[in-house]
DNA sequence: CATTCAAGGTTCGGTGAACGAACCGAGCTG
DNA sequence: CAGCTCGGTTCGTTCACCGAACCTTGAATG
């Protein structure tokens, strides 16, 4: 637990939430599930965490009801991780973080931008199309990589993430040499 | 360090802000610096972090920007932590924070109700006044107890948080038998 | 002027979590 | 049937957190 009886103490959400998602690496996770990242070794690869740390997280999001976990094939028997209704809920918690590390942090140049599907125009702090003054779920959301994006990551699903794309839309793991799939170099 | 080289490695603001406010305890302080805490005993009864780590918190809170530490007085010297303008740019981070755990963590009855103080208006999961449709500065924001709040919390900072409050107004603790005032000259 | 008190820390031993490398097992695949 | 991939678990080390005790500065008290 991020707090265990510490925060269960404290009259807060803000604090409830924390027990939640407060704990190393869990918002990583919970941002990679919405990037489209849905099994275990993608997480792996694209987090660098742990494996003992990364399976701790899963299980505990997936009690917590952010993900769920859903057999995608039979033969091998394999399962991927999903945001929930609950877990969706949590993208104006990661726009404004990121929002907040953009702008707030030194030395920041803008790594991913986010732009309304339907209009293209880039959200504001608060997850919001400026232009057309909604609040924009992320499943219309497209992401478009910055000027701060490594060019050439040395996981494939680093390399998945370098074309624009809309949030939650599983990722494809671009592997290095052959199989350019349909991505540039 | 939140999570340190990991992090560093990152190529994501998300990741950055998770560095600088990820660590235990580090957006609660935050949040007490909305809610008007200033002063290290204070965050400390409050809270109820161990010394060492509240103490190691603050001074990274300082160095990060987040929190302005100064002199409020000369004798005895005493210092007091105030959230800079980087700081209270974290307002919509913890209130996104703070509306998802009421919302989607089971069994959160609302502690503490958040108004937009020009109008009354209970603001929305944005941080946005519903009625005037505009983002609400948290020095415009008024905090009043929900039902989920102790009535007799154990701390003075805790009882003199009971009360309806403006955001950033500095706290007095309340000592529970008497004594209206604190020793203050 | 010695004692006590309060604020704001620091120090220290014990404990639990994170880390990373190794290992494991099921099920394909050559 | 040897090897490979996926999805973990195990294990020893390191590190951060915890909580109690202690320290320092400066008033206030007797």
């Amino acid at each position: 637990m991020a707090l265990g009886k510490d925060y269960a103490h404290q009259q807060c959400s803000i604090a409830r939430a924390l027990e939640v998602v407060g704990e190393r690496w869990t918002l990583l996770v919970v941002r990679d599930a919405f990037y489209g990242v849905r099994r275990y070794n993608d997480f792996l690869v694209h987090l660098g965490a742990p494996r003992a740390v990364l399976a701790a997280r899963l299980q505990a999001l997936v009690e917590a009801g952010v993900l769920d976990r859903r057999r995608y094939q039979e033969s091998p028997p394999r399962d991927e991780y999903v945001l929930t209704e609950r877990g969706l809920a949590l993208w104006p918690v990661l726009r404004s973080l990121g929002a907040w590390g953009r702008a707030e942090v030194p030395g920041a140049v803008p790594v991913r931008h986010f732009h309304h599907a339907d209009c293209g125009t880039e959200l504001g702090s608060y997850g919001e199309c400026p232009a057309c003054r909604v609040p924009v779920p992320p499943a219309d959301v497209e992401m478009r990589p910055g000027a701060g994006l490594d060019r050439d990551p040395v996981d494939p699903v680093g390399r998945a993430l370098l074309r624009p794309r809309r949030l939650l839309v599983p990722v494809v793991p671009v592997v290095r040499e052959d199989t350019p799939e349909r991505g540039n170099s």
